[in-house]
DNA sequence: GTAATTTCGTACCGTTTCGTACATTTATAA
DNA sequence: TTATAAATGTACGAAACGGTACGAAATTAC
């Protein structure tokens, strides 16, 4: 469904997912209270009535930033994780395609949109939502990669694992924000995988 | 050095200790930019020129949370790390006093004032500053521990289980923010330790 | 051509923000 | 009593903020 119709007014010349992408790194960078509609406004070049039509208020444009990253992240980074059977290595570069995203444009204050700025703004219903969302995600995505490598572990072997795999990426923001760099983010990427493969190893 | 010469002007009526256990509340709830220096002022019941007197700046009241915050950790739950020999019980202890902490007069939106609100404003030199700080301490109160309990692993075996102990604390905040209730992280927490205590325990 | 319809940005509004000047109050020193 | 010094809050200012009304522009329908 793209331009069968020609519809009826003066037709939009604005592309909406460029303009959402360049949202998204704004607020991946600054947070949701550090970034002002003119913030988003210079950077997109759309004027600011332009994205009240495209993206609703402010709130509405920071939760929109969120569900475009989890797209970015499950299109670029999840599949990493299935590529191949060795738990330890997919596990490694799962990690590093995050680092990825997290210092894309971003040399200066890299980091997570969702585990990084959404805990700061989770005030708004409707971020806590997609924070929780969001990690449950993780939780899930580990989880399933976990169990199709050891499906004779007991689930409790495979919760922990979950939750030491996601907490190693959840905690990669804030270290990021302390000035931790990209490849001392790997190291600790690269140990947690360890620290999860002798856990999974585990009699 | 209390009150032996007393001062020559009006005497100060305003408990800034108090006042910063207050803000340290404030900040720790709703992060840097969602507090106004009017929320502050009416939590406080100290008019807004009275702080700029006691604290400075917004920045440096936060800042100043932060080191409070520090201090209230140091004192609080880091000394529950060293109370019993058995790492994973002192580690599971210690993280439950975290999250007495994070959850303290705040059944709505805990989390730690510094891995789960300075992230977002760590554009702030000062802060980011704090962050990293508060990192690098974490790390090296694990290290502590985790040398004083097996004195003879290797040191890379250590910074693993280090590295496992900060993440697991990092992640507290963003899943508490994101809904996780207090007996969940919890369990975190436990199943944590028990990862570590394996680790740390391996050939 | 004219009307109808949709997009777009200027220009504006009311509110909230951080920060401070200044007069007032309360104490000590002479 | 008078002068000095420090603390306090009212009251103000300037700027930034989120959000919108409205007219100009661009297209299709008739």
């Amino acid at each position: 469904m793209s331009d069968l119709k020609p519809k009826r007014g003066r037709p939009a010349s604005i592309d909406a997912d460029a303009a959402m992408d360049i949202m998204v790194e704004l607020f991946r960078n600054k947070g949701f209270a550090a970034v002002s509609l003119d913030d988003l406004s210079s950077a997109t070049g759309l004027s600011r009535p332009s994205l009240y039509r495209a993206f609703g208020n402010k709130v509405q444009m920071y939760v929109g930033a969120m569900d475009a990253f989890g797209v970015q992240v499950a299109k670029e980074a999840a599949p990493k994780l299935f590529e191949t059977d060795d738990v330890q290595v997919s596990l490694t570069r799962f990690f590093d395609a995050m680092l990825e995203i997290y210092f894309r444009d971003s040399e200066v204050t890299p980091g997570c949109l969702v585990f990084g700025t959404a805990p700061s703004a989770a005030e708004e219903a409707a971020v806590q939502e997609r924070l929780q969302f969001g990690i449950e995600q993780t939780d899930n995505l580990m989880r399933s990669r976990f169990k199709q490598s050891a499906p004779n572990s007991d689930a409790d072997q495979i919760q922990i694992a979950v939750e030491l795999a996601s907490n190693t990426l959840i905690a990669f923001s804030a270290r990021a924000k302390g000035g931790a760099s990209r490849a001392e983010l790997s190291e600790v990427g690269a140990n947690g995988a360890r620290a999860i493969a002798t856990v999974l190893a585990q009699p």
